[in-house]
DNA sequence: AGTGGGTTTGAATCGAGGG
DNA sequence: ACCCTCGATTCAAACCCAC
């Protein structure tokens, strides 16, 4: 039994499997160019990342500015140094699977906030966090959000990660575009920082806003049944529980001062993409700061595209993702789901003389009987239909799944004629190999 | 020593005392008018709600338009069934202390949906839930939200709930108004309905927004310790868990239908209220539906303004908030907080003898000693000042509250100056009363 | 674009039964 | 009288997809 408490502290159980592991790193230096080449848009190109002589291992943009010559295909598993704008109208349009996006959060502080022993907290600072006010924000964000979409496959999905400060703005702009909520997230921090002026409630999580290109899109990829599999056999929930990045997870310099204000943990990262991507899909990171983004994407067997302004996040995202040590396929391969099945007409179970015409089938607690016909309908009386159909009559309801509801005779024995398509099935696998 | 698990579950320990035993109703009828009178606003009015013979036990909105007459005070403990934005022109400006605001969400929702085992979800389609676009419920949304503005005091605050379908659009307006947002605070449903068609994640929270009226509003109501205490001696986070309104606590009509399709749990707002306002305080809910707020007010020794456009709706809550009994004063009194505590001047600890001048005051370790002047100054060799500016000075530190750095003799012990505070705020309550 | 196949929970509560 | 477990029942701010 579940008792539910009030009391504003996490303390959730369970665990998913693949994502506890991701907090180190491995130290052993590793090229991207040894990634097995992945998917659409790859094609003909090398995904060695070229090194500079500046030291900032990556692409440089070669120009800007509206002559800046497309590019051929996808710069696949690179950091993109130059401006996420210029950058994304370079890339062709509609060539990736996923956006995770961490853009700016505008955070305005106007003081700065020591703590109570008058130690200073190392605030967001940075210059790229400065806007003049929330229109030039929002001018931004409108620009951004655009050039996103036109680089989305129709089925890809966005998830952007913000605060309080941005992420309503965020979230109505993109409404505006045509992007179409499916979820908002939200990551319940563990041990945030507490509120050491005793003003507000301790700010405790962000919100990933999750959406698809557009309405429509309703075929976009969600591995439901993994992310259930993984978490105790219960539905994903939009509350997701993870430490802030710290330790030996969080970049530092040579001085050890955090390479990057706001890095994300990388636990976040793999749960986006083991929920909303397959392996081999492409997921591009606009704001790839020091490449969290990347780093997942690697471990987990998709491809990445960053685009990082500041040289030294790019700098230091290339060595990380470098050290990274990719999880064996077999721990990332897809499980195939019920969804993706091959169809199988019950006609088909009785062409290939599982049952025959004639056969009586029954639910479960024997109130219902039916008679199954050459054509690969059943009936009962004058009432004939499909296995669902009847199914459905038979109970009154407006739907039936009549595979699990009726069930045939084998040696005394009822059976759901659900394990006839499995049947089915398993023979159609042997000869496809 | 916390531990924290990713499963995307709630399982939260510890309570918030009130919150957790405001389930049930009592059953006794009671008449809003027994409740004390409170606060600004309600001199000379009857706070008693006036029965119209329809049944409707409300205060009917006479007239409507922009004719209608502004109200001499706050309509105190009643229900107004009427137009939210009409009826909110009409309440005198900057005389509400606190406004929780549940607007419809605009779910837009296009399909019905039913369960695997095929019953219908009885979701929410009705009237007062439809826009005809973005726009129309962002023009809505403007509108009450200016309106309310002008309805609170300088000093008051605002909590809006939402989902992602609406939340979005109402935290950029208000910030575009110039509300001041303090937090986002997410309501985790320990309950959720599940996602039956295995598309998304659980939808298991709602977003509120907290918001003082403008930026330059610090004087806002928080009460921190009351919260830090009821939580097991912790910040107050702001990740809130609460099982959704169910059994006994959901209002229901004689055919067991609910009476509400979003009915609130009233232990939600039990904690908006005890977090952001006073008893005796005054708190509008400009939409009302079956009166929770007006529960939650009336039983923590609150003041409240209800205004609800549907007839059925109010009816309830009157009925309901009649059935509420009022914890004891005592259960709901204030306890002193530290910013609500005097001010005393160090020179006031000199002047009442408690100590001379002359006196040595040393801090902790003994590493530092200072002189107490007579004029309330404390000196270091030459250099003289305030007890935390020469605190602040002899740790090299940007500041120091001096009452708790500095210690003093008695009786061959050490104490910190902080007791001799105590002492004359003891006799100064002795004093008032 | 309409039709129809086939897929899709989980927490709280309450009563029965065992100890 | 009480504690526990088990299972049935209830009910919850909406969510399909291929042919």
């Amino acid at each position: 039994m579940q008792k539910w408490h009030s009391r504003s502290q996490p303390s959730d159980t369970g665990c998913l499997p693949g994502a506890a592991k991701v907090g180190r790193v491995s130290s052993v230096a590793y090229r991207l160019s040894n990634m097995r080449s992945q998917s659409a848009g790859a094609a003909g190109r090398k995904s060695q990342i070229k090194v500079l002589r500046t030291g900032i291992s990556a692409v440089r943009s070669v120009a800007s500015g509206a002559s800046a010559p497309a590019r051929q295909g996808l710069p696949l598993n690179e950091i993109i140094v130059g401006d996420c704008l210029e950058e994304l109208a370079r890339l062709p349009e509609e060539s990736v699977d996923l956006v995770f996006a961490d853009p700016p959060y505008n955070l305005q502080l106007e003081n700065s906030l020591s703590r109570p022993d008058q130690s200073l907290v190392d605030g967001v600072d940075d210059d790229w966090d400065k806007f003049a006010n929330f229109s030039a924000y929002d001018r931004f964000t409108r620009d951004w959000l655009a050039a996103v979409r036109r680089v989305m496959k129709p089925d890809a999905t966005l998830f952007v990660i913000g605060s309080y400060h941005n992420i309503f703005r965020v979230g109505a702009i993109l409404q505006d575009q045509g992007y179409w909520i499916l979820n908002d997230i939200v990551w319940r921090k563990s041990n945030p920082m507490p509120n050491f002026r005793g003003r507000r409630f301790t700010n405790a999580h962000e919100t990933l806003i999750w959406a698809a290109k557009s309405a429509g899109a309703k075929n976009y990829r969600f591995n439901y049944e993994l992310l259930k599999a993984g978490n105790e056999d219960c539905q994903m929930r939009s509350d997701w529980l993870f430490p802030i990045c710290t330790g030996a997870e969080r970049l530092k310099d040579a001085a050890g001062r955090k390479t990057h204000p706001t890095q994300k943990p990388e636990a976040l990262l793999v749960r986006v993409l083991l929920a909303a991507s397959a392996p081999g899909a492409v997921v591009l990171d606009p704001f790839f700061g020091t490449g969290t983004t990347g780093a997942a994407a690697k471990r987990l067997g998709r491809g990445f595209v960053g685009i990082e302004r500041d040289e030294t996040y790019a700098a230091a995202a290339l060595a990380r993702i470098n050290a990274v040590e990719p999880l064996p396929e077999s721990a990332v391969a897809e499980a195939p789901s019920k969804r993706s099945e091959p169809r199988i007409p019950f006609s088909a179970v009785i062409e290939a003389g599982l049952i025959r015409p004639g056969d009586i089938l029954a639910d479960e607690k024997k109130r219902h009987f039916a008679v199954v016909r050459a054509d690969g309908a059943i009936s009962i009386g004058a009432v004939a239909g499909s296995i669902h159909k009847i199914g459905a009559l038979a109970q009154g309801l407006p739907a039936c799944n009549g595979w699990t509801f009726w069930q045939f005779q084998r040696g005394g024995e009822y059976e759901p004629i659900d394990a006839l398509r499995s049947l089915m099935r398993a023979s159609l696998r042997e000869a496809a190999e």
